[in-house]
DNA sequence: CTGAAAGCGCTTACAG
DNA sequence: CTGAAAGCGCTTACAG
């Protein structure tokens, strides 16, 4: 570190050739004696010549780099899968990411925008870490921009987000399948709050069973915190019906974790006498719970990759309006989900 | 983004100075008249003037940036915590963080390597997903490096690590303090693999009940796997012996969890009947047991800290052997260390 | 306090 | 196929 690093200056005097013959070696471009590019590519590796970026940057106007900014209040153990989906994505492309977590102050946000738009980024990602409406930093519109799990109530940005209402549904309909009639649901939050990701998994939940022809029961729906407890209290509160139901689905799999809980304490197996289908596919929780979980993933790595992949291939500037996309939410099978036990299935064709 | 954006000469001319007074008030340097600075500030304001990072960093030679490059295998919940710690540190330097994940193929790592010395890092740090020896590309020789929650065995880069010995000590010694003198200890792993989290956890509790004057049992110890299942079917073996222990300790929150199912199967109950005290601090399981779990917290965002942190001061191209340090792994303290039943306490003073 | 000029390390036409 | 020159957007002495 001593010593000033090479420049293609030095490489040229080295080698004895001009400047620009060393940038077409460089970037492999045509016109080059296969002689010379011997020549300078050997000079190049004597005196470990690296280029520097910055200086093509500033020549080409490419930077070669995406922004990936989060929005989060408290660790979450999604953000990896968010980041290593668009890295992939932008690994293939030949770009780079500056990740930012912002951790919910604003201040600290607009400053990273405009940071990255120094840096010349080629897009931005603002991925929020759960499904809501966010207020983004106005200098946002400068560059283009998509939004991940996250929208503004204008729509006024690109969106990708889970497709939350047909998650409820299939994760119902696999309940259904088995022949389980009696399916509980404790959503993830309080209606209350208007999270698409509450809301979403109830509707759905609701669509299955009518598809079904199973008529919706209020008496099997509990509001849920989203967190262990809230599942353990609830699952506790529908054994105690007279007719507890054969099956739930946890808008959460914290909130199925704490069922299970439950489910030991009574004495009851899964999935021989309950099955369980979660939601969010928390491999450490529902891998490790006994029988594992079967639970709907949320695409974290798939919404990642289609945020750089519309940044790199969208036509931006233009005035249509910005895609809002939904992605599904794979069933991910483990082994809380079985048959309806016999003594159940009386009403079953 | 039709317009092309107004560089430093665009400013000058629509002030009417010229560009090293820009210049100046863009760096807030002094010898600028209150009214020049004034004006070159509105005429900056009204044409939406942003500097260009690029050409300043190849003026003056400084990326403002760091690398953070993580070597790994599968996803894991750490990852996040390391890259805030890393960047809270960052972010004071004013330094931004390109972070890249290699996911365990070496070409790309090589590759990553090669294009953050491109893009200027100021240093890099190299960061593994759990404690072990791991071997980096040549090219980080080039490069202020530092290598967190992993090391190489020439010891020839700065590297900061758990504390495995004196987090399983202290974890033993809380469980002493109440009393318990039948302690189980389940390790992360296989001994035969030298890992230092499962050697070192291990060493430490061997440690503690030393000091504490209570001999080592080799009936009490348990090679684990570090999940779930491990727990579950380790706590039900211990259980089975004539006295089994009044507390255990696990390698890892999810071992600890399998063993919360195990309790509950045998109707025992945590603290009163049995005290538990996990590793890891995943705070997903640990929050979301009942009760809550008493673990050791691995340091993650304090060695994200310090990684950037020793970038940022250490004297680099010196001579001296890098340091290779241990951050400690505080106990968080939840519920799950209750007093030895009175039953068990007869040995006590 | 301020302007004109040189130069950071590249790429890109332009001649030859 | 190749070299010399201009220029990307800045910062930094250097005169005034």
């Amino acid at each position: 570190m001593a010593v000033k690093k090479p420049s293609i200056h030095d490489i040229a005097k080295a080698a004895g050739v001009g400047v620009g013959t060393v940038s077409r070696v460089l970037n492999e471009r045509p016109n080059v004696a296969e002689a010379t590019r011997v020549k300078v590519e050997s000079v190049m590796e004597q005196l470990g010549y690296r280029p520097t970026f910055a200086a093509r940057h500033i020549r080409t106007g490419r930077s070669q780099l995406f922004g990936f900014l989060t929005d989060q209040v408290t660790t979450t153990p999604f953000a990896h899968d968010l980041i290593k989906g668009a890295q992939a994505r932008a690994r293939q492309a030949d770009r780079m990411l500056m990740v930012i977590d912002a951790d919910g102050d604003d201040r600290v946000r607009e400053q990273a925008v405009a940071n990255l738009i120094e840096r010349g980024v080629e897009g931005i990602v603002y991925a929020a870490m759960f499904h809501h409406e966010v207020h983004v930093p106005k200098a946002l519109h400068e560059v283009p921009t998509v939004l991940v799990d996250c929208f503004t109530l204008k729509r006024d940005f690109a969106s990708v987000v889970p497709d939350e209402v047909r998650g409820g549904r299939e994760a119902t309909e696999r309940l259904l399948e088995e022949g389980h009639r009696r399916i509980a649901m404790v959503t993830n939050d309080a209606l209350s709050t208007g999270y698409p990701a509450a809301m979403g998994r109830l509707e759905g939940y609701k669509e299955a069973l009518a598809e079904a022809g199973v008529p919706f029961d209020e008496a099997l729906v509990r509001e849920g915190s989203g967190n262990a407890d809230s599942g353990y209290r609830w699952a506790h509160d529908l054994l105690d019906a007279d007719d507890p139901p054969t099956a739930y689905f946890f808008g959460t799999d914290r909130m199925a974790m704490g069922a299970y809980f439950a489910f030991t304490e009574v004495g009851l197996t899964v999935p021989g006498d309950v099955s369980v289908v979660g939601f969010d596919d928390q491999h450490y929780i529902a891998d490790a719970l006994r029988p594992a979980l079967t639970t709907m993933a949320l695409p974290h790595a798939a919404m990642g990759r289609w945020a750089i992949d519309h940044l790199l291939t969208a036509p931006w500037g233009e005035d249509r309006p910005p895609p809002q996309r939904r992605l599904p939410c794979p069933i991910v099978e483990r082994g809380s989900v079985g048959r309806v036990p016999a003594s159940d299935a009386g009403e079953e064709p």
